[in-house]
DNA sequence: CTGAAAGCGCTTACAG
DNA sequence: CTGAAAGCGCTTACAG
């Protein structure tokens, strides 16, 4: 690849001057310029962003590093940083932890070494030794969906609260006071928020949730699959189930559809809603009542606050609420 | 942050010997090392890849440019291509089209700037200058699943003739001629191919595909209900409907359970089925039956070529045949 | 085994 | 308005 040092030559004149025409600064003259161009377009000539880079200019790459990113949620959160990203002019680098701390270190030092401007991390887990020196570093950090303790960078997250608190009262008030949960993992702080709302709302009824309605899977399809047979196993069916994100509660209806009863219980004798809004719940019989994230929301936020981080501007964290979707798998018993 | 110089002058050594110690070279005395280290850790330092890659070493980079991340079919593949590629010490930067040419051609140029040891491109378009002028520089490129006409690149892709010839064959010996077909964008390369592909498969019963059941999408899920109205309206709704893709199958379901004659019409009167099997077609009743595409071998088998690519080696262009899933949506009409 | 020095491709004060 | 020169953080021949 040519380098600016080519064009130079090619041009007649000092590489200061091709790097002046080339970044547009006005102080140029239109001869000096114009042999420039022609020579850059001889060469097909493509700055080098490393050496840029090192410059100390920065290097206008952001790094996001989500907990799965194949889970929907977060794929289209990454979209949503991105898009705001690439507006402001910046390339975002996505990492995978796949719910893994030690990959998770892992993009986070590689993206560190790699000089991004900014970081933004979906926390794996609630505590990471290497995140909480990012940030003691003054590296700009912004966490995304998920708390990290003693990480002191703001956070961006959604309030699930006011829409588990009205859908905890349709529950009730249309007759279903025994509601279980399916809740996710220990080490997502989502998870913990979630199951205290709904503890919250139920005590706003009078109504507790007792040990033996709370099941425990990792926010992955399968374990929604596992929980939902012990749950049919035990006999422990609750009158209606509230399972803290999408895939669980794909996992619940596929096992509920090929349960031993001829049969799908819904909604008829299992009211279901999920945290975290699917696309295929409006096309699933009965439709899946869900409260939906405000995903495009959290990431343009998210990206907003790390622009504002670079720029020198104080910050802070950030809630947005749920939306609460009733459809027919809450529906009452017809009875 | 810490540079080397910083971490030589604590340890009271020369750079380079710190260089050689963090990069475990093996001529230096364990005194060196010790000291080294203990400084190292002391100012927390962490390499600077910008000054490392602009030495000439590479950026263990790699780009990888999607048409459409949101489509599942493409996250998974990008993750295929992520988790080999960090298995070999790369690190992968995404850039999403989005379906824009445009957008494509940024993220190519960025990509490029940025001096990614390789790219692996989804092409949104048939033919796009930039990625010619790219092959033609001698940059690594590899084509996935799309071909881009005039690109000097080897292209990995899925190979559905197979599947959709056991396809049709079925459908034919259960006694639906009377196929149509949902196809993609002009502008995807794999959307002719899978056209011709059921065609072909016609053909060798003595059946053609005349244009009237022939439709066009673009290959989101709105196209998929903006054509099942169309077909309905028009009231020409083939035997046996085959959609090229998931996500506009999933809009053929979501018109057709709200169709105005109560109750779907599937399977009974309307076989449907797939290319691209996504999760749900499990979940759905009738579940759909789906040509499931080899996606975590497109990507890993990319991901090789690419890393041939750089290593020298010479390279050939892979097609991986494609599996079908039969599944409710297809079965004969009961009568 | 270790150090002094050159150089990767760029930008930007500093002169003129 | 333009050029010569320094320097960003690193690695690697070249000496010793």
């Amino acid at each position: 690849m040519a380098t600016l040092k080519d064009v130079a030559r090619t041009a007649g004149v000092s590489v200061a001057s091709v790097s002046r025409v080339l970044s547009n600064q006005p102080q140029v003259s239109d001869a000096l310029r114009e042999k420039v161009l022609a020579a850059a377009a001889h060469h097909s000539f493509r700055p080098n962003a490393v050496g840029r880079a090192l410059r100390g200019t920065g290097t206008r790459t952001i790094g996001l590093v989500v907990s799965d990113l194949l889970n929907p949620f977060f794929t289209e959160l990454a979209r949503a940083v991105e898009d705001a990203a690439r507006e402001a002019g910046y390339l975002m680098i996505v990492g995978n932890a796949d719910e893994r701390p030690e990959q998770q270190d892992l993009y986070v030092r590689t993206l560190l070494e790699r000089q991004v401007d900014g970081l933004i991390v979906v926390p794996t887990v609630e505590t990471s030794p290497l995140l909480r020196e990012a940030a003691d570093l003054e590296q700009h950090l912004v966490l995304l969906d998920r708390p990290a303790s003693e990480v002191h960078a703001p956070l961006v997250s959604s309030d699930t609260s006011d829409a588990v608190s009205q859908l905890v009262d349709y529950l009730v008030t249309t007759g279903r006071q025994n509601i279980g949960v399916l809740a996710g993992p220990q080490y997502a702080g989502t998870a913990h928020q979630r199951l205290e709302a709904v503890r919250e709302a139920l005590a706003r009824h009078g109504l507790d949730l007792p040990a033996e309605r709370v099941w425990v899977g990792d926010y992955k399809r399968d374990s929604g699959r596992a929980q939902t047979r012990r749950m049919l196993d035990e006999r422990t069916t609750p009158e209606a189930l509230l399972v803290s994100n999408g895939r669980m509660a794909l996992g619940v209806l596929d096992t509920l559809s090929h349960a031993p009863v001829e049969g799908s219980p819904l909604p008829g004798d299992l009211a279901l809603a999920a945290i975290d809004d699917l696309d295929v719940f409006t096309l699933l019989r009965p439709s899946v009542t869900a409260i939906a994230q405000p995903t495009r929301e959290l990431g343009r936020r998210a990206f907003g606050l790390l622009l504002d981080r670079i720029a020198g501007k104080p910050v802070e964290s950030v809630r947005i609420p749920c939306t609460l979707h009733l459809r027919e798998s809450t529906e009452p018993r017809r009875v």
